[in-house]
DNA sequence: TATATTTTTCAAAAAATCTTCATATTTCCA
DNA sequence: TGGAAATATGAAGATTTTTTGAAAAATATA
């Protein structure tokens, strides 16, 4: 069906990726690390490619980069519960999709389909965007504007900002919060996450009231 | 709601999850063993996993290679903190989360819907919702409304409303409201139930009837 | 290396909620 | 019907949770 290029590390994942996508009838190319997988794109041409962040010496982000000089194949990216995730959201035109870690196979082909099935379509080049009134989050190119002024952010209040963007109109608690925004090792003081909403609230300002504190449970982004 | 299996060798983590599951409407079965789970499996099909990483002779792990074989049911994996953190998210890319222990219920509830979410309906993002008349509970955004007022509700308040209204048409025990909803050590005051009940009926005001006092037993929320 | 920025910790203050308790009301039945 | 038992209610104090500001620690930047 498609050609996929798989770039990660770890043999094992590489394995357990490629024996899926074949038994979907894909066509599965493995790469160790970044600079194999730049160079096998100068010879062969992939209808995907699957990209791990998380690689010794050139890593998923730089790989990326490099590879989007010369070509413009979709790039899924595998990332860690918490890890880079306002990087993954913000980089510029880089990525099509990410899939975190721990994944199923089943979801990871079903990205996999979607963007197939996306890219068969005239390109689509509109940015990924949230708006409300004033408020205009532009996760594409990692922008938030009040009122068409644009607001500073610090990297955590992005992250934290687009996470609970991405899960408006639902209760977050605490620990959700805290595990896929820190990571699941975050071992920090309880009031971590109070203070970076603190931060947030008063970031974007006139909007502060659209972060519902829900007692006893964490916080909410008004849908 | 949902099927669920949970995979543990320790009685009282079974009994823990299927408590909170069957609190949330879910149907759930117990395996004491990846054996017991693997043969379990055959015979019926689950929504969703819950598997113990630590067990005695086959482990969460071989279990899931050994399931994935044959079926792709979403499987959440339970670990200890620090235990094989490598494991979970390098090579086993078969599962679909992962909580740590210990985990309080409503995280491990929250990643169980989130991912019944993500495989039932992929394009239904709605959420889930108890309608009767003008009275609207939405539980994935804990957002009570009454004719698309917004009601505020203390914690306790809504916990209990939750609780009922998952057990609406049933004769609820003054005990076992306390029980289930305060948690098995509360030790308080007997009124401490009515007082809660005297404030939800404030709070529904117009539907305040719907919970009706059973003289004697405790209360039940109308179907 | 110094400087600026960001993140985290911490403790006090504020806010919200929970429980208790005394009293009122209702229900039931001898 | 009278009174006991159960439930409802209001108020106050106790407790819990969140907010906040300031400072320390960690990171990034010049």
């Amino acid at each position: 069906m498609a050609k996929i290029l798989i770039v990660d590390d770890e043999e094992k994942i590489r394995e357990f990726v490629k024996k899926y996508a074949v038994f979907e009838g894909h066509n599965v190319v493995e790469a160790s690390n970044g600079m194999e997988a730049i160079d096998i794109c100068k010879k062969e041409k992939f209808d995907i490619i699957v990209l791990d962040i998380m690689m010794p010496e050139l890593d998923g982000f730089s790989t990326c980069k490099e590879l989007r000089k010369s070509i413009d194949t979709p790039i899924i990216m595998l990332s860690a519960r918490g890890e880079e995730y306002d990087k993954i959201h913000g980089f510029e035109i880089g990525i099509d999709d990410y899939v975190v870690k721990p994944f199923s196979p089943k979801e990871l082909m079903m990205r996999i389909d979607a963007i197939l099935k996306r890219t068969q379509k005239v390109a689509n080049t509109q940015n990924e965007v949230f708006e409300k009134d004033t408020l205009k989050i532009d996760f594409t190119a990692r922008i938030v504007t009040i009122d068409g002024k644009k607001i500073d952010l610090s990297p955590k209040e992005y992250d934290l900002l687009f996470y609970m963007v991405k899960n408006r109109g639902i209760a977050l608690t605490r620990e959700k919060l805290l595990t896929d925004v820190w990571g699941y090792d975050f071992f920090g003081d309880d009031r971590t996450l109070d203070t970076h909403i603190k931060l947030l609230r008063k970031s974007i300002a006139p909007y502060n009231n659209l972060i519902v504190t829900l007692r006893g449970v964490g916080y909410r982004f008004e849908a």
